[in-house]
DNA sequence: CAGTGAGCGAGCTTCCGCTTGACTT
């Protein structure tokens, strides 16, 4: 039996330590908090000190059953959890359920996975930190008190289910707030001026600094321009660079991979799960931009051989943010030699993202070059501007560049044809466009994290999981918006003559963005109200400042949730027997045909419009309809709810049976028969005629007749189908893509199981696929690569 | 894949952080 049993926090690390320490060691995982608080309304003695009770999770009972064992065994305990708040606690927690002995426990800690860093920790061990512990303590106690004592209050107030805590209610907030921001957003347009000039047949353009807020201006300064000569009246070239950005945290992976590569954020933690798993990255929820000597090394190496010395720049990053608890390296690849690595596509992806990042940013900073050249008007004192710029040096940029939130047209990374100071410089024309002032962005989920790092809410291991449960508890949808149609006026300026066009842009389309729902709102609004502290964005930030004073034995924990549960609990049963239920119910007006009074309310199944009062003995029912998506009872108009009265709406008698034009939860659809037909976008629910409906049906009716292209004899769950996307194999409830080398209709039985085995769902899924798998994964798995062998080798193989 | 929208008031819900696996013939 090993002398020495080492834990550790996930498997995956545990894994590559033991390969760093001799046989006398053995290295065991935890999996993270054995312990916690006990499940129901009384794990915290609120009367005795808030005294917790603690208890082993289901879960771990048997990790903790089996670390026991390994533990009597052995001769030395070391426990070797990260070194930050959670971390410390978990090594309390380790020792008081393991029942350990102090003289043969020791407490180790470091930052990365290298052998120098384990070593170094096994020679300078330390006993548990108690005040760390203590401010974990304070942090667990102080989450269990808020959540559990808010949300009974919402179920009260406003409706049951809901949910209320530190982190999850201000992220709510966050987006209830930008939507608001852009509801009272007040749009503004102004002209921008630019001039196109011909110089050496090529194209150059200068921009007006200014911008007029009138047509009328803008036709004005065009008017003046007719006729004038334009000169290079200055230029200017500057040297200038470009910095690499460091490597991936938590955080900034998510903000990438949204950006670059569209995952959500809980998309992008599975991958790097995976590829953390399979050896070839560092840990992914880390809130570190440090990396080791180690790699720092490597990194250079890798670099000079690959793209010359002066390419190379060893770079050390700091942290800025506070909150920051560096238990870990930045995301980085394990071995930068993978340049390439085996894979899911989306491994690859990802992988690539991460690997560029943390190369470049040990990669020598970008030389530009950039040119400002100023345009004069002669008779006029307004100048125009033209920018260039030109690399003289790619450096990093070789490899990558980060890319960013903001929207829209970016002017730069263009390239100036020669100029010469006094040039004179032919006009081709000469536009004045008409630009509108756009509110700030709605929140994707990646940047909703990158704003709650900011404000210090949340950790790296709970960003995916809270943007989930916000989004699972209904107080926020991610979807897609339609943009609106606007007008806008152009005014060129061409062979002296002034030429007026009006076009038309789209404007507020949004893709995979954060929309509060009324719920949220009416939540947030009911928080705010009555816990204005709990709300207020900067409420972390200050209880961590007195964690931290726990943590350096300047502050006693039980003392600080004395301190701050006094005033919340007199707040929430205060709230609890006096405030008011509440609700979202407005007044929008009258129905203009009977004169009833219009309603929108949060009813049983959401929000809904309501004509007429409520039950009122012997009077007429109020009639109802459902808001549609997209619809907020804060801001819908008295027009609007009134169009939801319209449906479902019956628009004519096809073969016998009537046609209802209505809107379900996939959009508008057409019922005929009891079959539903969906109405493109194309048309109008409200106006849609029977000529047009009959149309959709019949080629409806077409479509589903087309829709088999094969039955196969030999299994009749098999199918081949026709479906949006072009043709793919069906069977049962799994869909298969057929690949783009075969055709479909050619397809015999054993191509089908080929292609339904290399795509491979998960092996287990279906019993036809393990019949014959488990030979083919024996066979697969020698010629697999060295990466660490997984049940999965049999997907990566090719 | 929409017709609903109230109630005698049972017994339930809920937090944040640390880590993965996910019933089997």
């Amino acid at each position: 039996m090993a002398k020495n049993l080492v834990i550790v926090e996930s498997p995956a690390k545990a894994k590559t330590i033991e390969k760093f320490l001799g046989s006398d060691y053995t290295v065991k995982s935890c999996f993270g908090h054995i312990r916690d608080l006990a499940k129901g309304d009384e794990a915290i003695d609120v009367k005795n000190n808030f005294t917790p009770s603690y208890e082993v999770s289901d879960d771990k009972k048997a990790i903790v059953a089996e670390l026991k064992k390994l533990s009597k065994e052995a001769e030395i305990v070391w426990l070797a959890s990260d070194e930050d708040r959670e971390g410390e606690a978990i090594s309390w927690h380790l020792s008081e359920v393991l029942k350990l002995d102090d003289a043969k426990t020791r407490r180790i800690v470091f930052h990365e996975i290298t052998k120098p860093a384990i070593v170094k920790a096994i020679a300078n061990p330390r006993g548990i930190d108690r005040n760390l512990v203590d401010a974990q303590q304070a942090r667990r106690v102080l989450d269990r008190l808020v959540g559990f004592e808010l949300s009974p209050v919402l179920w009260k107030k406003v409706k049951a289910n809901l949910s209320a805590g530190r982190v999850q209610s201000v992220a709510v907030k966050l987006i209830v707030d930008r939507e608001r921001e852009i509801n009272s957003f007040n749009t503004t347009s102004a002209f921008r001026v630019i001039a196109r000039f011909n110089v050496g047949g090529k194209q150059m353009d200068a921009e007006l600094a200014k911008r007029f807020e009138t047509e009328a201006e803008a036709q004005a300064f065009l008017e003046k321009c007719t006729g004038a000569k334009f000169n290079i009246s200055n230029l200017e070239v500057k040297p200038a660079e470009k910095t690499p950005a460091p490597p991936f945290t938590t955080s900034t992976l998510q903000q990438e991979a949204s950006r670059k590569l569209g995952y959500g954020v809980s998309t992008t933690m599975s991958i790097a799960q995976k590829l953390y798993e399979n050896g070839l990255i560092t840990y992914m929820r880390t809130d570190s931009v440090n990396l080791s000597e180690l790699a720092i090394g490597a990194a250079k190496k890798h670099i000079t051989e690959t793209f010359g010395e002066r390419y190379s720049r060893p770079m050390r990053y700091t942290t800025k943010n506070d909150s920051a608890q560096e238990a870990h390296e930045a995301i980085r690849p394990t071995y930068f030699e993978n340049v390439e690595i085996d894979g899911t596509n989306q491994e690859k992806r990802l992988y690539d993202l991460i690997y560029k990042r943390a190369i470049a940013s040990q990669m020598a900073k970008a030389q530009i070059e950039r040119t400002l050249a100023t345009v004069s008007i002669s008779g006029l004192p307004e100048t125009l501007l033209a920018t260039g710029e030109v690399l003289k040096f790619d450096g990093f940029l070789k490899v990558y560049l980060e890319s960013t939130d903001e929207e829209g047209d970016d002017e730069n990374s263009k390239m100036l044809p020669p100029l010469n100071k006094g040039e004179e410089l032919l006009l081709k024309n000469m536009e004045a466009s008409q630009r509108y002032t756009r509110p700030a962005a709605r929140y994707t989920e990646a940047s909703l994290v990158k704003k709650m790092e900011e404000l210090g809410i949340g950790r790296p291991s709970t960003y995916a999981p809270t943007i989930s449960t916000i989004q699972k508890r209904g107080y926020v949808i991610k979807e897609d918006r339609e943009g609106k149609d606007r007008p806008f006026v152009v005014l060129t300026l061409e062979k002296e003559k002034i030429n007026r066009e009006e076009k038309s842009e789209k404007f507020g389309s949004e893709k995979s963005k954060l929309f509060p729902s009324d719920i949220g709102m009416l939540v947030t609004d009911f928080l705010s109200k009555h816990f204005e502290q709990i709300m207020d964005y900067g409420f972390t930030a200050s209880v961590e400042e007195e964690f931290d004073k726990i943590a350096s034995g300047q502050l006693v924990w039980n003392k600080m949730i004395e301190k701050f549960y006094g005033p919340f609990h007199i707040g929430v049963t205060k709230t609890s027997e006096t405030a008011e239920r509440q609700n979202a119910e407005r007044l929008l007006g009258n129905d203009p045909e009977s004169g009833l009074p219009v309603y929108v309310k949060v009813g049983r199944f959401g929000p809904f419009a309501q004509i007429g009062e409520n039950s009122e003995e012997g009077k007429e029912k109020p009639r109802y309809a459902s808001l549609r998506s997209g619809q907020l009872i804060e801001t819908i108009t008295l027009v609007e709810a009134m169009d939801l009265f319209k449906l479902p709406r019956v628009i004519g008698n096809f073969e016998g049976k009537d046609m209802k034009a209505a809107i379900g939860r996939f959009g508008p659809y057409i019922m005929h028969d009891s079959k539903f037909i969906s109405i493109p976008k194309t048309d109008d629910v409200f106006a849609i005629t029977s000529e047009r409906a009959i149309e959709l049906i019949e080629s409806k009716r077409i479509s589903d007749a087309n829709k088999l292209i094969k039955i196969f004899a030999e299994d009749e769950n098999v199918k081949i189908l026709n479906g949006r996307w072009g043709p793919y194999i069906s069977r049962g409830k799994d869909n298969f893509k057929i690949p783009k080398t075969q055709k479909a209709d050619e397809l015999k039985y054993s191509d089908v199981l080929e292609i339904i085995k290399a795509e491979g769902k998960s092996e287990t899924s279906s019993k036809a696929a393990n019949k014959t798998a488990p030979k083919k994964v024996a066979v697969k798995k020698t010629a697999a690569k060295k990466t660490a062998a997984k049940k999965s080798a049999a997907k990566k193989a090719k």
